[in-house]
DNA sequence: ATGGTTGTGTTACAA
C-alpha cells in the first residue's frame, strides 16, 4: 500500500491540484495538512466521489488536517493528547488499511525565541510522549506530515540563510532525534542519502532555483519499516498553476 | 536592500 503526506496549504484554494493528484498519484492514504478550512466547509463530495473516505479536524483560516483512505477509517482520534486547552487543530490519529496513521502539522516555532517557540517545543514533547505510547504496543503505525523541522544540513540548500530560524534549532532537531531515538524510522533516507526536498517558499524563485528544504516526514515504526518497500517525494505538484509550497512524501509498504 | 509571495469566510497575520 501507498501512503503520502501532503501541505496542500488552503484546501480551498488547492481543490483542483489535489483532486488530480488523487487521480494520477492515487495514494492509498493521504495525510494532508494546513487544510485552512472549518469542518463544515470542507469539500467532501469531491473527494469521496474520487473513491476516499475521509475525516477532517480543521478550524478558521489556520492549520487543520485530514486523513483520507480508500479503506473504511476507524479508531479516529482528533487533536494530540497532552494539553486540554490547545485548541489549534494540528494533529489527527486513526486505523485504516490495516494500519495505524496519523497526520501532523506541527507548529512552525517563528519567530525564536519567544512564545510561538515555546508552543512548538511543547508541542514536540507532546508528540514524543505520543510516539511512546503507541511503541509500546508493537504495532506497525506511520506519523506522518509537515513536522517544520529540517533534520540537518543536507536538507537545506543555504544552511547559512536559516541558522536564526525555528526549523533549524538545536533544541526543535534534539526532539525530532528523540523519537528517531526510540526506534522510529525517517522512512526518506532509508532510501535516500542525497539531498531531497519537500518544501520550496513562494518567494524569490526558489523552486526555479531548486532552494528547497525537506520538513515533511514519514516516521515508521519498527513493525512498519519491516514492511517498508520504498519512499520518495512527487516533485510533480510543486511545478503546475497555483501549487502548494510543499509536495507530496509517499512511502509503500508491502501488504 | 530586512526586500519577495501566497493563503485565509482576509484586509492582519501566519508561513
Amino acid at each position: 500500500m501507498r501512503i503520502a503526506t501532503w501541505n496542500i496549504n488552503g484546501i480551498k484554494a488547492r481543490l483542483p491540484r489535489l483532486t488530480e493528484w488523487l487521480t494520477d498519484f492515487s495514494p492509498d492514504v493521504a495525510l494532508l495538512q494546513e487544510v485552512k478550512s472549518v469542518d463544515e466547509n470542507f469539500p467532501r463530495q469531491e473527494i469521496e466521489d474520487l473513491g476516499y473516505n475521509l475525516i477532517t479536524h480543521g478550524q478558521k483560516s489556520y492549520n487543520g488536517v485530514a486523513i483520507l483512505s480508500k479503506s473504511p477509517i476507524d479508531d479516529v482520534m482528533l487533536g494530540l493528547p497532552g494539553d486540554e486547552t490547545d485548541e489549534q487543530a494540528r494533529y489527527i490519529e486513526a486505523f485504516t488499511g490495516g494500519i495505524r496513521v496519523a497526520t501532523i502539522y506541527l507548529p512552525n516555532g517563528n519567530p525564536q525565541p519567544g512564545e510561538k517557540f515555546d508552543y512548538k517545543l511543547a508541542w514536540m514533547d507532546r508528540l514524543i510522549t505520543r510516539a511512546e505510547q503507541l511503541l509500546e504496543w508493537e504495532e506497525a503505525f506511520i506519523l506522518g506530515g509537515d513536522y517544520n523541522v529540517i533534520p540537518a544540513d543536507i536538507d537545506c540548500y543555504d544552511p547559512s540563510a536559516w541558522v536564526d530560524d525555528a526549523l533549524t534549532q538545536p533544541e526543535s532537531r534534539a526532539r525530532l532525534r528523540t523519537m528517531i531515538n526510540l526506534g522510529l524510522t525517517d522512512a526518506l533516507r532509508v532510501f535516500h542519502d542525497e539531498t531531497i526536498y519537500s518544501y520550496w517558499d513562494y518567494q524569490r524563485g526558489a523552486w526555479q532555483k531548486d532552494n528547497g528544504i525537506r520538513i515533511d516526514h514519514m516516521l515508521c515504526s519498527p513493525q512498519a519499516t519491516d514492511r517498508l518497500t520504498g519512499a520518495g517525494v512527487d516533485r510533480a505538484p510543486r511545478g503546475k498553476e497555483k501549487p502548494s509550497d510543499h509536495t507530496p512524501v509517499w512511502i509503500d509498504l508491502a501488504d
